[in-house]
This record gives C-alpha cells, sequence and structure tokens, in this order.
DNA sequence: CATAAATGCTAAAACGTTTTACTAGTTTTA
DNA sequence: TAAAACTAGTAAAACGTTTTAGCATTTATG
C-alpha cells in the first residue's frame, strides 16, 4: 500500500514539538534560536529515521523561491545547445537547483509563450539564448526582477547581464586564415537574422575581405529555408555559379552541415578543392576528410561563466544592485585541412 | 515598481464574490455548479483585464500534480538523447506539461539521487533511460504509483511499461549485412556493461557470425575508459593486432566517434580499408568520405511513444489499473559506402 | 528583592489554490 | 400548503511549509 510521505505535522505529533521547533532545526537555525542540544538531537534521528523530505512544493509556495532554473535555447535537440545544457546542468545541481530546458526555434512568439509558462511557474532565473525579436520581453523580465542572463547574443541599447563571445574578431580571422592561405575568393554563407551575432560575424568577414582588398559575396539564407529545397538550391547556385567562390565561411553549425550534403552531392571530389571554414566545431569535423577548419566556441567557459552570473543574481536576490556583468570570451580558430590551400 | 502578480483574493474582493465561485469558474465548472451567466461574464472579464494567472506552484500543492514530467538520460550532450529530448520537449509542451531533463552520466549513484530529488519535487511521471544497477529504484518508484515509462532500455524480470528497438535484430542484419558485402573478419567493439539493449547488440553480432561459420570477435570497454589513452590503446590493439579484422561493427554512437578518429590517427586511409557499420545514425555519418553505414533507430518515433504511454499512464491517475505497455519500434539498416567491399 | 534579560520553546498566520459542506432563498411537487 | 428540490452561490478547511510574535521559566543585574 502507497503510504504517505511523512509531513512535518506527522513528526511534530510523533516527537510532542512544535511544527516551528522541527523547522528551526531543519533550517540549521537551531542554535540560533536556543533550541536545547538534546531535541535538536532528537528531531535530527527521527527525521533520519523516518526518512523525512521536505515538501519542496509547499517550501516553493512559502518562500517564494523554487530552485529551478530555466535555461531557454534555439534547438535542445542542436549539439551546440545541447552541450552547454550538459554543462549547465552539472552546475546547477551541485548548488541544488534545477534546470528546466526549452527550445524557442528562434521564434518570438514562442519564446514569449514560454517564458510567460515559466515566469507563472516561479522559476527562479532565467538563462536565454534569445530570438531577436524578445527585446521588449526581455526588459520586462527584467524590470520583475528576477535574474536574467543572455547567452550568446544580447540586444542593442538593452543593458542585460550576458556571456557572448568575439564574434566580430573570431570571423575576421577566420576570413583572413583562409585569405593567408592563399584563397581568392572566399564566400560568406550566413542566416538572414538581425541577430547581433551573426551581424558582428558578418561584419567580420566583409573587414577581412575588404581589408585584402577582395570582393566579399554573402549569402543569406532565411532561418526556414535551410532545410528546404529552396535553399539549398542558392547554395547550390553559389557553389556552382559563375562567380569564381574558392572557399566558403559558415557562418553557424547547421549551415554547415547542409552545406557539406550539398557539396557532396554536387560532386564528392569538390570538398578537396574548396576551402571551408565554419562556426562552431564538433567531434566529426576532425574526423572528416578532410578536416574541416573550425572556430570553436569555449562551450565549458561559456557554461561556467553564465552561472557564475546566475549565482551572482541569485545572490543578490533582487535586493541588493549589483553592477551589468559582460563576459566576451574568445572563441578559438582550429586550422584543419579544409582551409588549407590544394 | 514591481508589484503583486493578482491572486484569486484579489479578484474575489474586488468583485465582490467569493474565491470559491472564482475558482469555479476558472476551472470551467461554472455551468455545472449553476454560476448565472452574469458572473461568469463577469469573472472572465476581469480575469482577462488584469491578466490573472494562477499560481502554479499553489495549484501543485493543493492537487498534487505539478505538470512536470522527467526525462533522465545518460548525457544530455549526446546527440541520440538530445534529439529525443526535443522531440519529447515538444509534445509534452502541446499538453501543458514541462520536461526536466537529467543526465545520469550511466552512474546509478547519481540516478538514484536524480529520482529522489524529483519524486520529492512532486513531478508527474518519469521517462527513464535506466542506468544498470537502479533496479530496485525503479521498482520503488512505480510502487509508488507515479507513471514511469523506461527507453531504450529495460530489466529483466521487471514488468515496466517501456519503449525500445529491436536490438538483436538490428545487430544482426548489421552483422549480417558486413558479412554479404564480402566481411571475413567483422569485429565488433562495444562497452562492457550488463544494459539489456547491449547485451542483445552483442547477441546479434555473435549469432550472425556463427551463422555465417566465421569466428566472432569482441572488444568490451568499460564505460570510464572509451575516451581515456588505454582504451583507445585497446581499440588501437585490435585494428593493428595480428588477427585480421577485415570490418567493425560499433554497438553505439560514442564508440564509433573515438573510433574514427583513432582510425584517422593510425592511417589516414584506413577508413577506406576498413568495413563500418555503426548503431546510432547521425548527420556526419552522410557526410563523411567515406559515408558510414549506420543502424538509425527512429527518434521520432521513440519520442511519440514515449509520451503516447505516459500520457495514458497519467490518464488512468493510479485510480485504474492500466495493462503492460511494451513497445518494440524498428531500427534501419542505411547502407552507405563504409561497408562496401573496397 | 524586584526587575530586566535570557532561555527554550510554541501558536498562529501566511503563501494561493481546490474542494467539501453548507446556506438562504426560490420553485416544484403531492 | 408543507415538504422536497433546485438555484446560486459562500465559508472554511486543507495542502506543507516558514516566520513573526509571544509566552512561561529561569538567570542575571543593581
Amino acid at each position: 500500500m502507497k503510504q504517505k510521505r511523512p509531513s512535518i505535522k506527522d513528526i511534530a505529533k510523533a516527537l510532542n514539538v512544535s511544527i516551528t521547533t522541527i523547522s528551526f532545526v531543519l533550517n540549521g537555525k537551531g542554535e540560533e534560536r536556543k533550541i536545547s542540544k538534546e531535541v535538536i538531537k532528537k528531531i535530527e534521528d527521527y527525521v533520519e529515521e523516518v526518512n523525512y523530505r521536505p515538501n519542496q512544493v509547499a517550501q516553493s509556495l512559502r518562500t517564494g523561491k523554487s530552485k529551478i532554473l530555466v535555461f531557454m535555447v534555439e534547438d535542445i535537440g542542436n549539439r551546440f545547445f545541447a552541450k552547454i545544457a550538459r554543462i549547465i546542468e552539472e552546475i546547477a545541481y551541485q548548488k541544488g537547483y534545477k534546470v528546466l530546458f526549452c527550445s524557442n526555434e528562434n521564434n518570438d512568439k514562442r519564446s514569449r509563450e514560454l517564458i510567460r509558462v515559466f515566469h507563472e511557474r516561479q522559476v527562479d532565473g532565467f538563462l536565454i539564448i534569445p530570438s531577436a525579436g524578445i527585446k521588449k520581453d526581455i526588459e520586462n523580465l527584467i524590470k520583475s526582477d528576477i535574474p536574467v542572463v543572455l547567452a550568446d547574443r544580447y540586444f542593442e541599447d538593452l543593458a542585460t547581464h550576458q556571456v557572448v563571445i568575439n564574434n566580430y574578431e573570431a570571423a575576421n580571422k577566420a576570413t583572413q586564415h583562409l585569405i593567408d592561405n592563399g584563397f581568392k575568393h572566399p564566400a560568406f554563407i550566413t542566416i538572414d537574422t538581425q541577430q547581433i551575432q551573426m551581424l558582428d560575424r558578418a561584419r567580420g568577414y566583409r573587414d577581412a575581405v575588404a581589408a585584402a582588398g577582395l570582393q566579399s559575396n554573402i549569402l543569406e539564407l532565411p532561418f526556414e529555408t535551410i532545410q528546404s529545397p529552396e535553399g539549398k538550391q542558392r547554395i547550390t547556385e553559389l557553389l556552382t555559379g559563375s562567380n569564381e567562390i574558392d572557399s566558403v565561411f559558415f557562418s553557424t553549425n547547421y549551415l554547415t552541415q547542409t552545406s557539406l550534403e550539398i557539396i557532396k552531392d554536387i560532386d564528392p571530389k569538390l570538398i578537396y578543392d574548396l576551402g571551408i571554414v565554419t562556426f562552431d566545431d564538433n567531434e566529426f569535423f576532425k574526423i572528416n576528410n578532410p578536416s574541416i577548419t573550425a572556430v570553436a566556441q569555449p562551450l565549458q567557459e561559456m557554461g561556467e561563466e553564465l552561472m557564475r552570473i546566475m549565482f551572482k543574481l541569485l545572490k543578490a536576490n533582487g535586493k541588493e544592485e549589483v553592477p551589468l556583468m559582460q563576459s566576451v570570451l574568445h572563441a578559438e580558430l582550429i586550422p584543419r585541412d579544409s582551409s588549407k590551400k590544394k
């Protein structure tokens, strides 16, 4: 038979003390509240014996804290986000927090909905990789005094705690790397978005080709079309068209993935001729033939930094004013075979 | 200024009705409880106006339901689990449930800890990819009348609701496929575990080589050593040793990943000679040179089936007896270049 | 020796819901 | 026309905690 978990009340009855006393003891305030050693011992022993665990829902209702954080990403099925998620989970658990993950599909409506739902659920903090159009919502969230840390991207003229990488510099170097290796016509394939990290990467590319006196060649694909025939068509056109592209820099992992497929479809040998650099590293890029040069984001560091900031905010507890915490981490170019001039 | 969210009590005061009435109306019991049209309208309008949202924590405390499910996997950073997670998340959200993901690292102690923590948090159901030694804990969990569905693996002589694939058959066919393609010495690399899905895969392999009158050659690596020099050493030995291995069947994705690296290290050309088949597909296997033959698990279907069962259990609500629901889905062999005899 | 302070505890309110049991008035039934 | 049944609600308990305010005793202080 399923038997009810003991509550603080049951313990009180069994030990003939008040629930107040028990609560104090359980929360380590026994000494402070001058509860005698014997009573403390008695309570602790009994709690141990019946394996009492406080009901966290009741605690949440009373204290307004849930010990739950939310990590909102584009797609938890995507390696980049999943890896960070794993790191965040680990750190959170060590501190007694749980993490709810959710995917916004880069969609503003969905982001809004998710923020609303979790706000209602009294989560203690938000770690958000925001879609482009939810600046207002983020602002409101922050106004309601709940800890919010943005990752990967941010909003211009909205002061937020955030952890990003040096996108401009990294993209600039990556393009430079292609140029240094003798490529004369590096193209840039990216998604059509106003997200700042993508704009920065594009700027990095443009400045690098301009500095080298080369011509810039950018293909911007709408997010939705990437997997579609239309998107594939446009990539194919760029690669086989009349302009003499000799190398490509991809702004993000899923573009690379799709494009590598297309490149293989066009001609299995093409990949040996084309210079390739991609944003976001992947175990398989190392294995691939040829191995793929990548800009590796410091996932571990990003997760740690995000949580460091989050815990600072949680500690401050909306009481004291905290200075803005904004970290810019460094992504590292990992040169491999795909960017060597053949 | 941060202002308190309105509670049901505030509404009651504003409209001069009782909180009971409001609760009934909000829960769609207005008609049933004979609340007049006017009052219903009045309440609904006001609720809309002040954008009232019930406090879910309070609801949980009162009803004992949290509308939160847990999906426990080995490692949420692993593609296989992350993809299923995404599918589960999607279905859950549609039904108003949230999903907490957690990684047990294939570790019993950690699994236990996680189960305990979430049980305390009153989650409504568990979707679990269990580590090998937590049979007892799963049993207890089920006894406490909370919905539990296992995925990917199960326990012998413990009747659980579960969704698995036809591991034996799939492994058998995969090995057969190598043999059919002319490989005479297929090896099997797997992890050293008592997990049933791995044992089934091993059986599938053994039976296939035996049926063909070939010799079986199995390398079992402890889970912890896979990324370590020791593990790499043993894989290297198998591949370069005196026994004339001409092909390998990998039992799981992370083994393949590590091994492909090793193969590349041994000799970049080796991969073109070696026959390779792996369990678990990956976007990059299609792209790889040569493309890698894989046994693809039906992720979408697995997620859907898991949730179908979970919702059945949630609906039954521990009241009515539900028949055991056990699904065996079919993994599909996707032949690619790596298993063609050269 | 009277008062003040410290000691060791407890009663009860509060968090925001759901739900059971009830009520006062109106309508129907026999 | 008295009793039964219905209508349109409401009061209050309960879920399991935390926390404020307070209450007897005992000990210290002047």
